[in-house]
DNA sequence: ATGGCCTCGACCCGAGGA
């Protein structure tokens, strides 16, 4: 089983290349992110067309996630049921009798600012959701846009990002804090090749360097992260045509 | 040269992203 998570940056503008890429990596599962779609402008057809389940949780121009599945998704749930937000950002679904969450952590914009405290809470409600959904079901698996590289070899600079927002120490201590629940970094599980990233600014050809950082993650409790064979970031789709400017991650299940 | 890009919405710049 394969359980893929991308930020897609507008599913209006990127549904050609989430179906190519579905086309040339027939995963089980992907999570997305940042649809930035309402709910009646979601594309149905043109998801089930390509043999996938959807669920969504969309609104007006921001955020916006959704659950692609080859197999039926039950117990949806849209949002924390801890922390009352107009923005939509989480969406949890079972699937195979994994509960499978789909998050858009908030960006925080800059250190100490309103969106950073904002950031802040929301993912303190979210570890303690977290906790709450693992002890429903031991299965979980977490993924999405968590806007936090784990460690300074998550980021291209650590001296030029040392403080700033994504890499910040409360940031870190508030991810760490979702891994204290009882989940691991997939990637980490493995080997890895060094200079690793999932995202790279649109500015400053900052892909053709490989000046990113590595945000987007896959979280899995003790049973899956047992079951875990491999974890993969895919940098194909980033070169494409009118990419989105992150990557999709992959985590295969035996 | 301390910026550079992309998307959206509302109306051609501003907000937000990371």
């Amino acid at each position: 089983m394969q359980l893929a998570t991308w930020n897609v940056n507008s599913l209006n503008v990127r549904l050609p290349h989430l179906l190519q890429w579905l086309a040339e990596n027939p995963v089980d599962v992907i999570c997305i992110q940042e649809t930035k779609l309402t709910n009646d402008k979601f594309p149905v057809a043109a998801i089930e067309a390509a043999g996938y389940a959807v669920e969504f949780s969309g609104q007006k121009t921001y955020n916006g996630v959704a659950i692609l599945s080859r197999l039926p998704m039950t117990d949806i749930v849209r949002n924390n049921p801890l922390f009352p937000d107009e923005q939509q950002r989480i969406l949890a679904a079972t699937i195979d009798g994994i509960r499978v969450v789909c998050a858009y952590v908030p960006n925080g914009q800059a250190v100490d600012s309103d969106k950073y405290r904002y950031k802040l809470g929301w993912m303190a409600a979210f570890r303690d959701w977290l906790a709450a959904e693992l002890a429903r079901n031991p299965q979980l698996a977490v993924l999405g846009d968590y806007n936090v590289a784990p460690e300074d070899r998550d980021v291209h600079d650590p001296a030029a990002w040392e403080g700033e927002v994504h890499v910040s120490p409360r940031e870190r201590q508030a991810l760490g804090a979702l891994l204290d629940v009882g989940l691991a970094d997939a990637y980490r599980l493995f080997d890895q090749p060094e200079k690793a990233y999932s995202w790279w600014d649109y500015r400053m050809l900052r892909f053709q360097k490989n000046q990113g950082l590595r945000i987007d993650h896959i979280l899995l409790s003790s049973p899956l992260a047992a079951r875990c064979t491999g974890c993969t970031i895919d940098r194909v789709p980033r070169k494409w045509k009118q990419p989105s400017d992150h990557t999709p991650v992959i985590a295969t299940l035996g």
